[in-house]
DNA sequence: TTATTACGTCAGGCTTGTTGACTTTCCAAT
DNA sequence: ATTGGAAAGTCAACAAGCCTGACGTAATAA
C-alpha cells in the first residue's frame, strides 16, 4: 500500500525514498511557498486596486517590451476577454502604452510606460527578495535543486514558453 | 545597476551569481510550474462542478481526520463564509462528514467518507505522479534543494503551519 | 476579391474570495 | 446561576478574474 520508490544517489549515500508522504510534502510545500510568494505585490497590488492579473501582465511586457497582445495571450493563458479587462485599465491608467504594430499593422505592441515601469519594479521587488533571501538561506545547490525540479514539473508547452524568455542580462 | 549577489558555494567551484535576472527566472519558474502543477486536478475537478478550492479541502481533511471548522480556516487562509460554500457542498454531496466536536461540542470535526477519500486519491494521485515524475528527472539532490528553498520562501506563520502538518508514514 | 488574422468589445455566467450582521449552541468564569 | 465569549452556520451584497459566445473592424494574405 505504501508506495515507496528508492532513488539511488549519485555517491551511493543518502538514500531517498519516495514514498507517497514524501510527495505529498513536496506537494504541500508548493501550495504554501506559492501563497507566500505571492502575499508580499498582492498587498501592494490592494493599495491600488489592481489584482494578480494585472502584475503578470507588468511583468511579461516588462520581460518582452513590444510583445503583441497575443503573445501575452499565449503566455498567460488566459482567454481574450479576461486579458482585455486588465489591459484596459493598466493602458486607461496609463501604466502601459499600446502601439500599432511595426511590421504588421493589425497588431499592437505593447510597452509600459515609466509608470508603469516603476510599479513593475516596485513588484518584483519584494518578490526577489523574497527570493534572494530563501536563495541565500538555502544555499546554490539547493538553488539549482529547486530550479530543476520546477522545470521538470512544466508540461512540454510550458517549458518551451518559459525557455522562450529572454535573458535580460546586460548584453555584454 | 545590475544587482549581483555572489554566493560562495560549498566546494569552491561553480560560483553562483544572483543578479536580479536569476531571481527573475526563479519568480518565473514558480510562476509557470505552479499553473502546470494544479493543471492536472482542475481537469478531474472540471468535469465534476467542482473547483480548486474544494481540492484543497479535501486535501487537509484527509491528511488530518477530525480537524475542526477553525483549524482549517486557519491552515486555508481563507474567511468562515468563504470556506463554508464549499464545505457545504462537499457534505450535501457525501464527501465530507461533520461530526460534533468529542472535546467541545461547539466544534465541528471533519472527516472524509469513503467517496470523499475516493476523489481525493484521485486528485492528489495525478500530482503525485507529476511531483514524482519531476523529482525522477531531476534526482534527488534537486529534491533536497527543491523542498528548501521552499520552505526558505515560507513566512513564520506559514512555515510553523507546514511543519505542524503530521508525517502519515506508517506508525513503524 | 475573398478569406483569415488580430484586436476589441458587449453580454452573461461561474467560482472564490471579501464585509457585515445576526443566530444558535455551548463552554467557562465570575 | 448568570453572563461573556468562542465556534459554527447562514443571509446578503459585492468584486476580481476567470469563462463562453457572438459581433465588428481593420489589415494582411491568398
Amino acid at each position: 500500500m505504501q508506495n515507496k520508490i528508492g532513488i539511488a544517489p549519485s555517491g551511493g549515500e543518502n538514500l531517498l525514498f519516495l514514498t507517497d508522504d514524501q510527495l505529498r510534502r513536496g506537494i504541500e510545500a508548493m501550495f504554501f511557498a506559492y501563497r507566500a510568494f505571492t502575499a508580499d505585490p498582492d498587498l501592494i497590488l490592494a493599495e491600488m486596486d489592481y489584482g494578480r492579473a494585472h502584475h503578470r501582465a507588468l511583468h511579461f511586457v516588462n520581460r518582452e517590451p513590444g510583445l503583441t497582445v497575443t503573445a501575452l495571450l499565449d503566455v498567460l493563458g488566459v482567454t481574450k476577454q479576461s486579458l482585455n479587462r486588465v489591459l484596459r485599465t493598466l493602458i486607461d491608467d496609463g501604466l502601459v502604452e499600446s502601439r500599432v504594430g511595426r511590421r504588421d499593422r493589425r497588431e499592437r505592441q505593447l510597452f509600459l510606460t515609466d509608470k508603469g515601469s516603476a510599479l513593475e519594479r516596485r513588484l518584483s521587488e519584494t518578490q526577489r527578495a523574497r527570493m534572494r533571501a530563501a536563495y541565500r538561506t538555502a544555499g546554490p545547490q539547493a538553488v539549482a535543486g529547486f530550479r530543476q525540479v520546477l522545470e521538470a514539473m512544466m508540461d512540454r508547452d510550458t517549458l518551451r514558453q518559459y525557455k522562450a524568455l529572454k535573458d535580460l542580462t546586460e548584453p555584454k
